[in-house]
DNA sequence: GTGAAAGCGCTAACAC
DNA sequence: GTGTTAGCGCTTTCAC
């Protein structure tokens, strides 16, 4: 059984008022401060964090909710955002919906129940283009997706440009018969999408490409019946690092050679795109910026809730890498 | 600002006890349950659980204290442990220490003030032989890493038996001057050098070990020296996912190939470790298994705190692959 | 500066 | 079954 602030009190003969101040900033004699301190020390008093948020009305915790911490942008995002808050003295609550509209609103009411201060947000497409995430009563800052202007702030990439950085190199060492695939679920599976297939457009290429789940066994599927089949592509370009794994998982065990038999180009500079031979030519996200930005904007909304919301857009990196060489 | 459960009587017409009994499971009518119900509708009440904790004086909370989420081996152990606890209705809270002591302190204070119910944790080997482990207040399980019987449960893997199937399997293969290097900071690094060396001797080889930072770039300096050196190792063992990292690294960097100019394995079935090639040799820990345990003796102590501390030890699993193909 | 007292939103006795 | 009431441990007026 805890002690109280009662009973530290008591050790230090003052009110509880008193030890409350010292706890805090409040206005307290160096002598009874002393005391109080000494006080902590021997009854070993740790203030209770649920008595002290529902008093004062602030959880000091923010909410986390993405797909699956086990993606490796999520990971480097979370430790970002949780690095941060733990700094500022708040908690982090981390949820994974895997994709899960359902378990989106379970959790976006748990938000509600813990009172959160402010929510961090990767949703899926469905729940991206809710009109009430303004109004859940606390701010929400949406990374990596974003619908249609919801009223909120967002952290994204700039999807169709870092598509478009991927065609264009593929373009130019040689690779015309590109074929991708997207993930189905999110907002940046369609704006990857749409990105490359407007770069080929613009190179006068037909395109084809496929919107799949966003998993590693999805894509290995899919691009190995591209890769079995008669018009094989040439060139491949997965928008994650979940559906590059799965589309190099293919080409390797079909002993497809890369580039030679088909190049393959994808989204996040994951660990191992560097290890593998050859290496993967990939776009290399800012995940610790992305992280970063997202707490200042939720730090700068609670501030003030007036000011319009932002979208900021970080470009990716071209990372190029020997699966992409050129083709003659 | 929420409406509390005062309104939401007050919109049914009965007592706030009343109210109270439909949001857990006292005896109600159902009657009353179907206006309460429709009250809590209309009003778009959320229960406060900073009151409820406070009151029940029951956090429905589990800490979870790990060096760094970015380390595949705890990713994947902290889904398992979210999973199974927003299942049965509680929160977690996850934190990184990095390793560090003083942060682990801190963290640890952290956990007493949210009153959590239980913590998982993998401690630091200065802090996994703290005696005190057992009187913070709730139940500690520990994972990954455990010191002498500090009388607190703990979920292991069989480290001396795993580092011994890897010297025997690369003395199978014909290797014998076999290098290692080992993670300081924790009693698991230790034990797995043990085992090495014990290994290593009943097979009347000399060997020889070094402690470092668990990270990539020292093991990649670290080893980078010995494949420089005159009497380069024939094999090396690294003691986890992230030192195995490093040590590929050194070894592609400087264009010795594998399994010719150096074997290499280790810890961690990490994902890239089988799309490498070679693929490399590891043990695979049985993380889900792992992280599924470390919360049912959570379970078991919290219903029973008499029962004698119990160690769980995990056996890893040896695959091979080309990296320690034979050497002849 | 300090203390007394009210009350945050909820659950758990206790009466009926 | 249902309502009344007393706190859980803390912060925050409000007096002094």
């Amino acid at each position: 059984m805890p002690v109280s602030i009662k009973e530290v009190a008591r050790e230090a003969g003052v009110s509880v008022a008193t030890v409350s101040r010292v706890l805090g900033k409040g206005p307290v004699s160096d002598a009874l401060r002393a005391r109080v301190e000494r006080a902590i020390e021997i009854t070993g008093y740790r203030p209770n964090l649920s008595a002290r948020r529902l008093r004062s009305r602030r959880s000091q915790t923010i909410g986390l909710v993405v797909s699956d911490i086990r993606n490796s942008f999520f990971t480097s995002v979370s430790r970002a955002v949780e690095d941060a808050a733990y700094e500022a003295g708040w908690r982090v609550i981390l949820c994974n919906t895997d994709e899960n509209p359902d378990k989106e609103a379970m959790y976006l009411r748990l938000m509600q129940e813990e009172r959160v201060t402010g929510l961090i947000f990767a949703p899926t497409r469905d729940t991206a283009s809710r009109q009430d995430l303004d109004a859940l009563g606390f701010p929400v800052v949406l990374i990596d997706r974003a619908g249609p202007a919801t009223g909120v702030d967002a952290v994204l990439l700039d999807n169709a440009r870092a598509s478009a950085m991927l065609v264009d190199h593929l373009v130019d060492a040689g690779y015309r018969r590109i074929g991708g695939i997207f993930g189905k679920t999110s907002t940046t599976g369609q704006e990857r999408r749409d990105g490359f297939a407007a770069a080929m457009a613009l190179h006068g290429l037909p395109c084809e490409t496929k919107f799949i789940l966003p998993q590693a066994p999805a894509a290995e599927d899919s691009v190995g019946v591209w890769l079995d089949s008669a018009d094989r592509p040439d060139a491949i370009v997965a928008s994650n690092g979940q559906l590059l794994l799965g589309a190099f998982r293919a080409a390797r065990r079909r002993g497809v050679a890369l580039p030679g038999g088909v190049a393959l180009a994808g989204f996040d500079n994951e660990g191992w795109t560097e290890v593998v031979s050859p290496g993967l030519t990939v776009i290399e996200q800012p995940v610790l910026d992305i992280g970063r930005t997202a707490m200042s904007l939720l730090v700068e909304r609670l501030a003030d809730a007036g000011i319009s919301p932002r979208k900021v857009v970080f470009p990716g990196r071209l990372l190029i890498r020997g699966s992409t060489a050129g083709k003659r």
